[in-house]
DNA sequence: GCCATGGCTAGTA
DNA sequence: GCCATGGCTAGTA
């Protein structure tokens, strides 16, 4: 498990990106911000739903600017685990710490370390708003 | 050639 | 632990 972290850490803080969004991102931002509050989904449903693969939604989320207008703390892993925030994936860091709290403020609840499953939004939402 | 993924083996105990 | 995948960036020419 140490070394499931250890793939994903360490990060760096994510540069912010100067550029304007592309297609890509205009239409991520969109399927994120259809994810209802107190709910979350997964980089994989949205890529799912954006005809796309999950890494290629998980790159994007990184360097989201627009948090939290763009809702990307909304999006966990597909284990239901909480995933990356803020550029890193280390479950002890503050970063993720905070999206955790961001969640929970919104309604979501936790099962240990994990999303309870009846506060996963409806995949149909997502494919409805691209 | 990078990644905030995810699915699948291989190797250990 | 490997690697397919898709979108993007950096670095070269």
């Amino acid at each position: 498990m140490a070394k499931a972290i250890a793939r994903r850490s360490p990060s760096v803080e994510p540069q912010p990106i100067k550029r304007d969004p592309t297609l890509f991102e205009q239409r991520l931002h969109k399927v994120c911000s259809a994810i209802p509050k107190g709910k979350v989904s997964t980089y994989g449903a949205l890529a799912i739903a954006l005809k796309s693969s999950p890494r290629a939604v998980g790159q994007a989320l990184r360097r989201n600017p627009y948090a939290p207008k763009v809702p990307c703390h909304r999006v966990v892993a597909h284990d239901l685990k909480i995933g990356g925030f803020s550029g890193t994936w280390d479950p002890q860091s503050g970063r993720v710490n905070r999206k955790k709290a961001l969640l929970e403020s919104e309604g979501v609840r936790f099962v240990g370390d994990k999303i309870a499953d009846d506060c996963v939004a409806d995949p149909d939402i997502l494919a409805a708003a691209c």
